[in-house]
Order: C-alpha cells, then structure tokens, then sequence
DNA sequence: GTCAAGTATCTTGATATCAAGTAATTCATC
DNA sequence: GATGAATTACTTGATATCAAGATACTTGAC
C-alpha cells in the first residue's frame, strides 16, 4: 500500500537512514487526514453559503444551548483563534444577519453575540447535515478501530498539554 | 477528564440528544490535535524565517533526492493546494534565494525548481530540529498505542480514498 | 500535418488569518 | 476611594490561500 504518505516516508528513510521515521509517520499522517477531512466538511458548509469557520461559531453557540448567546471572548477561545479574527468573522456573520452583537450588561468592555432566529434556523440545517457526513465518514473505520482511535487520541492530547511546555 | 472536546461533544448531546455524538468525538479531537500540533510544528519553522508551507515545499525537494529539482507541478500535487499558492509561494523562496526557477528541458511549459546551496543548507538545519520536535511529541504517546496509532490512520486513510466519493 | 482538447504556470481579486497595538473598562491592592 | 495592572473588543498592515480565468505549450485523433 503506497499512498503519498508511505512514499513521503520512504523517501525521508532514503535521504536520512539514520533518522527513526516512525513519527513522522504518524504525524504526517494525521496532518493529512485531517486536512482532507477539513476539505469534505468545508463542502457542505460551502452549499449553505458558509465557510468552516462561520459553522464553528454558529455551533458554538448553538450547541450553548438557549439562550444562545456568548461573549466574543468565549468564543475566542473556544475556536483557537485570535481576536481580531473573531472580530472579522461577527462581522461577517452580522451582516449575514444570522448573529446580533448586543451590550454585555455585566461588563461594559464585552458585548454578547445572540444567534438571530434566522442564524439558528441555519445552524439547524447544516448541523443535521454535518453530522450525516461525520458519520458517513467514521463508517469507513471498523467499529474497534473507532473506540481505539477515540481512546489515543484523548489520551495523547491530554498528555502533550499537561506535559504542557511546547 | 473534561478537556474541550469533551465538553463540546456533552454539549451536543444535551442539545440534540437523539444524534449519535460517538463521530463528532473521534474528529473534534482530531481536529484539534491537529491544529495543536501545527502550531508546536510552526514555532521551530519561525525561528528560521519559514512559515510551514516554506517548509514544506524545500522538504519535499530535499527529499526527493539529488539533483533536488522538480516541477511546480508535483509540488502543487505533494501539498494538496491549489498552483495559484504555489506559484506564490515559490516567489518567496525565490525572493529568499532558497529555490531558483530553471527551464524544463523536457517540457517548455513546464519549470524545475531546483533547491539553490543556501536552500539546502536551511533545510537540513530546519530539518534537524523538526525531526527531534516530532520524536519529542511521538513520546506523549504510549508504544502501543502510537503503533495502533499509525495501522488504524493508514487503514482509514485508504478507505476514505478508495471508497473514493466525498 | 492540423487542430481540438488537455496541461502547466501564472495572474487577479476576494477572503481569512495573524501579530501587534489601541481605547475603554474592570479588578486588585493599597 | 485612587491607581496601576489586567481584560475586552477592535484596528491596522502584512501574508496566505483560494477560485476562476489567461496564456503558452503539448498531445492525440484524424
């Protein structure tokens, strides 16, 4: 089986006999996985006239739970970006009319952002359909193989970030 | 153990309790992971002047071997992006002395882009440290589990391209 | 040989992202 | 209470990326 990794690898081994090419293996692969399984996920928000990133904000206060309303901040942090994209992307979501910025009446410096009821009803659509491809795609993992990959991937996550550093 | 993922997966499941929230656990994870470790990744390429995608295109000559050449082409394909970023790329490392744009012999619409010394050079220094970061992240995780780590990624990879679709 | 179809690279215009910095507000300590 | 430190959202300028299209060249069918 030579797929692109494989030969990436290969190559490495040829150039580098020294060098242990087990990770990269590893790595190379999930960085790969990933990006394609980004690029399917993007196609279905494209077809609702989103990009991945509006979805996530969407979702994050969707999934929030009523009255589906967070600070900038939370969002922020929850999405792994930096402010000023945050700010970039409310602005985009508000002229889209699917969130609201209003006044945080706990802290004059933040603001709330509220999902319209037309944001939510998106949300809505494009969630059921997300989740139809996230399934669709685990379906081409055998059912061992998805609870072992569940079980490393937390623990190896929750590893590299209380072995912090890095 | 309620790290993000897990409290975004409790999230959707006491939102919309009939969905199965088993896929959504297996790739926010891996989503994140992944970001994570393109982040970790891209810190050691800064201290070089190179953004991961520099990276990525010197690597990919430098391991293809002597005479480290090839056509934008292939390293459009290698990079799964589009040639419009290529080409910009390519400006860069060209700007950096790094690459230089030959003629094709064979095909005259077509370039070599060939590593210059100094582009060379970078690379084995970038390289060096990129390979120790990797070992070093490879550690958090367990013999076993990276072992499994690895069949069960190829395995799904190889589903999702043949099963083809998506 | 000719020409249509395909290929290779680059260009353009739009968007997303980041790092660094700003102004308003809140918090903590005295 | 006063004040310095921290926090919040935003702004700016630079870069990366994409989609769509342009141009030059090659290939294959006839």
């Amino acid at each position: 089986m030579t797929d692109h990794v494989a030969r990436v690898v290969n190559q490495w081994k040829s150039e580098y006999p020294a060098v242990d090419a087990s990770p990269m293996y590893v790595l190379a692969r999930m960085m790969r996985l990933s990006t394609q399984i980004n690029k399917m996920l993007s196609a279905n928000f494209g077809k609702f006239g989103l990009a991945t990133g509006d979805f996530d904000v969407l979702a994050t206060l969707r999934r929030s739970g009523t009255p589906y309303a967070l600070r900038p901040t939370e969002l922020t942090r929850s999405s792994m970006l930096t402010s000023g994209t945050m700010t970039s992307r409310l602005d985009k979501l508000e002229r889209l009319g699917l969130v609201r910025r209003e006044a945080n009446p706990n802290d004059r410096r933040a603001l709330m952002i509220r999902l319209t009821d037309a944001g939510r009803d998106l949300v809505e659509k494009v969630a059921g359909k997300h989740f139809e491809l996230e399934a669709e795609m685990l379906k081409a993992l055998a059912p061992e193989d998805r609870e072992a990959l569940a079980g490393i991937l937390e623990r190896w996550s929750h590893k590299l970030e209380t072995d912090g550093a890095m």
